[in-house]
DNA sequence: ATCATGCTTAGCCATATGGCTAACTAAGCC
DNA sequence: GGCTTAGTTAGCCATATGGCTAAGCATGAT
């Protein structure tokens, strides 16, 4: 019932920077270091590594440092409760729909009878 | 091929709000005017317009004032590209894994044969 | 006509975000 | 040792975000 669901904050707010999807996108076809993770995106390499953190806070990426470079993978995990919440409206929506339809088929039947009074 | 996909960002973006979230929820089981969604929140009607219009810039939601009130509805169309964009990270890294798998394969066929040099 | 209701506009305030430079540390290479 | 490379830390700056109050405006009820 998520009174306030946190997980989903951060990973929507992570997505919600172009940069930060290009990097998702970049780490989904393997695992990068840090400068060419920001090499095409023109930034300097602090302001990449606070997208990073976010992502990392997130829990969409981790990184582990090996001597000087650190490298980042995607966790592909991560994406389940975006798609989860989704999921859900999807599913409620329709089913709103659904009691729409069942309402108009009422209304039709009643129809069919005749107007009552 | 989305140079800098701007619907991507209004979407997460809206979407990275839990107040705007609930919205979205309470407007996926049916159109409301703006009071009745601003009440369960506890926020002042000037805020939840706000977080309106959020939603509208977005595309996730419309409105339309009748007399004076303002009734707003969902748009579920409106979530495709968002899974339109996971599903194709996750066709991405599956896509990886198979190459990966494709490579262990190799290797393993290859020391089958024995090591050749 | 008056009043209450429901939204709207304008504007204030604190914090968060996204970019930068400059200076520092740690690793690898001659 | 000394230079280069790859991160890292600290801090500045502009703008965006999320909350508020106060005041305005239009509609529905009396």
């Amino acid at each position: 019932m998520a009174k306030h669901d946190a997980d989903l904050d951060l990973l929507f707010q992570a997505l919600a920077d172009p940069t930060r999807r290009a990097m998702v996108e970049r780490l989904a076809q393997g695992p990068t270091a840090v400068s060419d993770l920001a090499r095409p995106s023109g930034l300097r390499l602090p302001t990449v590594m606070r997208h990073l953190a976010v992502l990392e806070r997130a829990g969409l990426v981790v990184t582990a440092k090996d001597g000087r470079v650190r490298s980042c993978a995607i966790v592909p995990e991560a994406l389940a409760p975006l798609t989860g919440w989704l999921d859900d409206r999807r599913a409620e929506w329709e089913h709103r729909l659904d009691r729409l339809e069942g309402y108009v088929l009422q209304l039709m039947k009643d129809a069919a009878n005749g107007p009552r009074s």
